[in-house]
DNA sequence: TTGAAAGCGCTAACAC
DNA sequence: GTGTTAGCGCTTTCAA
């Protein structure tokens, strides 16, 4: 059995509400505390955390719902909010929903029967409709990485400005002077895959260039969807001259798919990857690529879940939008045509 | 206010026990059983776990410590065994401890203070000591992927037979032909690293060969890392004609390095990978690997921690032992001396 | 089969 | 600063 504080009470001398003072940051006095220390020590009592939730009504456990665990962006998110929640000594219970909305809708529910103080979710139902009961439940909600249109206002957010990703790495290739960029993206229709369709989108129109379909891939935001993508686009009559692969795991598939057509970069091909700095390490050393900072992601998830916490209305929502990285390698050159052109001014 | 047992037994008429006794596959007449269902719609009731935990001293949370989140072995196994357990109505609290021995420890003590009913582990700390206190507390213990010599017969365990999947690993290279195999290898020391090391000097030395301690690299199980001693391992004097990798991260940044190179597989190197099949799919359509039941791991660790909850005895500890799979493609072929050889043969 | 009542380990008034 | 006490929501004897 366990030792509990009426042990250390007894042990002490001292009565309960003393004992539970020491562990709450009250003030006991000096001989009192190292009596209690002493006991402690002896019986190797450690606090019982489900009593204490029972009573206070806090579980201190964060759910968190994702589409998918095996996934390097969402991995790194967890871990960055997970270290900082523990340092406040709430627990995560992480459930992947496979992508599911009818999993995901009984994740939140499950997390919600063990009376999790608060949920953070990177919903796979766009619609929002498993959100209700937590929301009725009166537990503050954080999507992250992607919004849910229906519940503006309703639920809180962190996510990053694809829009603004997308524009800054199509104008990069303008830049360079390129005039036909490919783009792979994730599935149609998620929120991410949307926005940084239309950051594509934007950058072109705003030099007058309208682009065709057949520039524009849908891939499923994995090694092997993007290396399918990338071949189909490269194999195509006139293919594009550079490229934005706009997640991790496809511009790694797609980079093997350059490779294996034999398609060099920046030589015959101008490329901009996605995330994962580190990872990434000498393998793609000169990839230009647009940063997504999955550590800030991680932090402002748990900060917001935590401020919501400790609000008396926690009604006041918010959305963070964090900002995206572009880092220079030597991935992006002028085109050919364009060098070739030089040759002649 | 959520509602409690009590609303229902108001709103029915009924004993707070004939309640209790409904929710946990008692027998109730039937018409308590309609009344019951009744005022649990109308009051949206759902049984408070925390309240049952004090209870029962069974929280249904088993605590899973691994050493890093980011990498797709760990993932899967938590994935399947996350949902295993969750059929049963536990959920799963995951501590990445980022294969530091002091986070370890801190972790399985957080755990601990949230009395969970169990602890999954693949261990940082080879000496088994921040196992202790679980011990202690006599709560099982399953360990995954790695065995602590320390604790053996106190804890449980479920690993692959390692040292044979590398004997297989390169009984396939011998027997096609290749007398000088290099091996890339974990961090040393790892439990894995070794054993795969052993398997391989195991197959080498049945056929009279010592292999050189150029041809053996360590890395650290990235895809950086892979792809670095690859780099190296073939830029010697004498390269290998074959190559084992004994993960899936080294195994795609060695690919990677080798396409850098100008090297071809087969028909320059051959070469044996690690794991993860599915998302291999066609991006190294032909690539020979041995395989992990990764999903098998993590059930078979859902399924070992739930017979230990249910035992009188949670001393009988057992080790499972799974095997690995060699799925063939046509990354492997006699080295080219032994093709110029059957030229004159 | 059902109900009354005790109590799991803790916190938080409240009185001292 | 400290002690007494009630009670969080549930399960589980025990008696009816």
């Amino acid at each position: 059995m366990a030792p509990t504080m009426k042990d250390l009470s007894q042990i002490t001398g001292l009565g309960l509400a003393t004992i539970s003072k020491y562990f709450n940051g009250g003030t006991v006095r000096e001989k009192n505390r190292i009596l209690i220390e002493n006991a402690v020590k002896q019986l190797h009592f450690v606090p019982n955390e489900v009593a204490r939730s029972l009573k206070t009504r806090r579980s201190h456990v964060i759910g968190v719902v994702i589409p998918e665990l095996s996934n390097a962006f969402i991995t790194s998110i967890i871990s960055a909010m997970e270290d900082l929640l523990r340092r406040r000594n709430y627990a995560v219970i992480v459930s992947d929903c496979r992508s599911d909305p009818k999993r995901e809708k009984e994740a939140v529910n499950f997390l919600l029967n063990r009376q999790v103080d608060g949920l953070i979710n990177m919903p796979t139902d766009a619609t929002g409709t498993h959100l209700k009961s937590a929301m009725a439940a009166g537990i503050p909600v954080v999507l992250v990485d992607r919004l849910i249109p229906a519940l503006d206002g309703q639920v809180s957010a962190v996510v990053i400005d694809n829009v603004r990703a997308s524009e800054k790495a199509i104008q990069e290739l303008l830049n360079a002077g390129h005039r036909h960029i490919g783009l792979i993206l994730g599935e149609p229709d998620l929120y991410t895959t949307n926005c940084r369709l239309q950051g594509y989108l934007n950058s072109l129109r705003a030099v007058g260039i309208t682009p065709s379909q057949e520039d524009i891939r849908y891939a499923n935001y994995t090694m092997n969807g993007g290396y399918q993508a990338v071949q189909q686009l490269m194999q195509q009559p006139d293919p594009p001259t550079a490229l934005f692969i706009t997640n991790f795991e496809m511009t790694i598939g797609g980079m093997l798919a350059l490779q294996n057509m034999g398609i060099r970069v920046p030589e015959d091909l101008s490329v901009i990857g996605f995330d994962k700095l580190e990872m990434f390490g000498n393998i793609f050393p000169h990839l230009t690529l647009i940063h997504q900072p999955q550590h800030s992601i991680g932090q402002e998830c748990a900060n917001l879940i935590l401020a919501l916490l400790n609000e008396e209305n926690r009604l006041s929502h918010r959305t963070v939008i964090l900002n995206t990285q572009l880092t220079r390698g030597t991935s992006v050159h002028p085109p050919k045509q364009a060098e070739a052109g030089k040759e002649f001014a």
